[in-house]
RNA sequence: GGGUGCAUAGCUCAGUGGUAGAGCAUCUGCCUUUUAAGCAGAGGGUCCCUGGUUCGAGCCCAGGUGCACUCACCA
């Protein structure tokens, strides 16, 4: 990309160098190094009665030029957001006010003036002198936009290209300053979820992402090699297995948030690298972790978005605990009139039929009741809903249910029909630990690429034995859609994959 | 992976077979409280790519690429 500039130039970038070339001219350097700021933009109008007439020194990108021969004015944007400069021939001097008249929408200026208001009524700095900070080569998109009186913007010909916007990130966010708000907001919660962690008594923690062993998840992961040693080794798909041997060690609660990678397609939902937060605590069970859970979000509603009510994609959700309890077995049983536990395969596979439900044949029992409750029960889960105890098949790290044959300790959280979380009481025996690994490894030597690996040094830690602990993961990108009432995980990311273009 | 749709100037978009268009942005001139500033004029195009049909393709056909939406799978 550094190459490219000579033969990206068009007429409007040539132009913008030939100017920078006649500012260098007059002896502005273009590129100079410090500007003291002591001023923004909202502030200056929140408290304009008690600045008016002060001198200000603001500094921000011109995103709007408006000349009248030897005044003009201008719409400076900086970190909050915009004001208007007034600049006059008569105050800053001629040759300053040439050196303006050669700058550009998109160039970065210093201005020291003092606020006023204009005759229109707009809150601004007339200047007393203005500096380039920086000259700008690249025309960046106009979007012209119109406050009313009421404070209602309405923006003109807006820079809406999804594809450009996600690729260059950085345009977006000059043009569209507004989903900086989403981005400030998925750092806040981010932030609040370490300090619930914090606060009670985890530790937070990294693990490798170079594992030469996956597990933990079933997907399929991205593999790379290390020269040294001359080995392939994974890229995480989830931290599972490393934190719970954290918890053999002796730690009591340990959480890690942070990126895991999972080789498969790309959607509204999936990204190949996504955030996950993973938290295990020692001498806890599953029912445990739902009430600390959703106190946790609970409070990130209160503290980052102000109110447990939310109004996602139209619908009013309401995060105010506790939540609605469900047991799958029991739901499907209301829903369908069928006993999941003691149905033949056939019977599940009936049932599914009448739900429209495609199998690709070889699915096992867990598999089939899974199908079914996607089929008739997750999408009404409208408000916060935990779902609890999955067929073991499904769950191989997970605990057996202490009560319910063919169950394990395990609860889902879905909120208007997505799965937020995923949780057990963490599977501890061993020798159980090392069937349901076996039993996952005839699953991939069947051709299932999602199966888990045995993973012997997981089996020997855990031989050591590990106490009674609860565990639970959440997929960071996407709460923070659902909080932020984001319709595609790429609106929370600031980088989203997408494919090169040529 | 399947289906549907989109791709034309820096940006937002018209243009359904016959000279490539508009608004904004840019450039020139005028304009010292304007605000989608205004007035007068000018420049700017690999119509996503490759092939085909046709006297002639931005437009029709086929293939490809990228993106969006959607279904399937997953966090």
């Amino acid at each position: 990309m550094e190459n490219n500039t000579q033969t990206d130039v068009n007429e409007l970038m040539k132009r913008r160098i030939e100017e920078m070339n006649e500012l260098r001219a007059m002896g502005i350097n273009p590129y100079p190094y410090e500007y003291e700021v002591d001023n923004y933009s909202v502030n200056i109008k929140q408290n304009f009665e008690e600045l008016e007439g002060k001198d200000v020194k603001i500094a921000g990108r011109i995103m709007a030029i408006r000349r009248m021969g030897k005044a003009s004015f201008a719409h400076l944007m900086d970190k909050d957001g915009r004001i208007q400069v007034y600049v006059r021939r008569d105050d800053i001097g001629a040759d300053k006010y040439k050196a303006f008249k050669l700058l550009d929408i998109g160039d970065i200026i210093g201005i020291d003036g003092y606020v006023f208001k204009t005759k229109t009524g707009e809150t601004s700095v007339h200047a007393t002198s203005m500096e380039l900070l920086t000259k700008s080569l690249r025309p960046i998109p106009i979007a012209k936009e119109v406050v009313d009186e009421n404070g209602n913007k309405t923006v003109y010909d807006q820079f809406a290209d999804k594809e450009l916007r996600y690729r260059q990130r950085y345009v977006d966010l000059i043009v569209n300053p507004e989903i900086k708000d989403v981005f400030v907001k998925r750092t806040y919660i981010i932030r609040k979820i370490r300090e619930y962690l914090d606060t009670n008594g985890f530790l937070e923690v990294q693990t490798p992402i170079l594992q030469p062993l996956y597990g933990g998840a079933a997907a399929r992961p991205f593999t790379t090699h290390h020269n040294a040693l001359d080995m392939k080794l994974y890229l995480r798909i989830a931290d599972e297995l490393y934190l719970k041997r954290l918890i053999v060690g002796g730690f009591d609660a340990v959480y890690e948030i942070g990126n895991d990678f999972r080789n498969e397609g790309i959607d509204r939902t999936h990204n190949p690298e996504f955030t996950m937060l993973e938290m295990y605590i020692a001498y806890k069970d599953y029912e445990w972790m739902m009430s600390f859970f959703e106190k946790m979000v609970e409070k990130l509603c209160v503290e980052v978005l102000g109110s447990t009510e939310l109004e996602i994609e139209g619908t009013k959700v309401s995060f105010k605990t506790p939540w609605n309890r469900i047991s799958m077995v029991d739901e499907l049983k209301k829903e369908t009139g069928l006993d999941v536990l003691s149905a033949s395969k056939e019977d599940l596979k009936k049932e599914l039929k009448k739900h429209n439900v495609d199998l690709h044949g070889g699915e096992s029992v867990g598999k089939l009741i899974d199908e079914l409750f996607e089929a008739t029960v997750q999408d009404k889960l409208i408000q916060p809903t935990f779902v609890t105890d999955y067929p073991v098949e499904l769950s191989p790290l997970a605990k057996k249910h202490r009560d319910k044959e063919g169950l394990v300790e395990r609860f889902e959280g879905f909120v208007l029909g997505r799965e937020i979380c995923n949780a057990f009481s963490e599977l501890n025996d061993p020798v159980d630990q090392r069937e349901r690994f076996e039993s996952q490894a005839r699953a991939l030597a069947e051709g299932d690429e999602e199966a888990h690996q045995v993973d012997e040094d997981f089996l020997k830690a855990i031989e050591y034995g590990m106490p009674p602990t609860a565990g639970l993961g959440v997929g960071l990108d996407r709460l923070i859609m659902l909080l932020t009432n984001q319709p595609s995980i790429r609106d929370v990311l600031l980088f989203p994959h997408m494919r090169p273009r040529s």
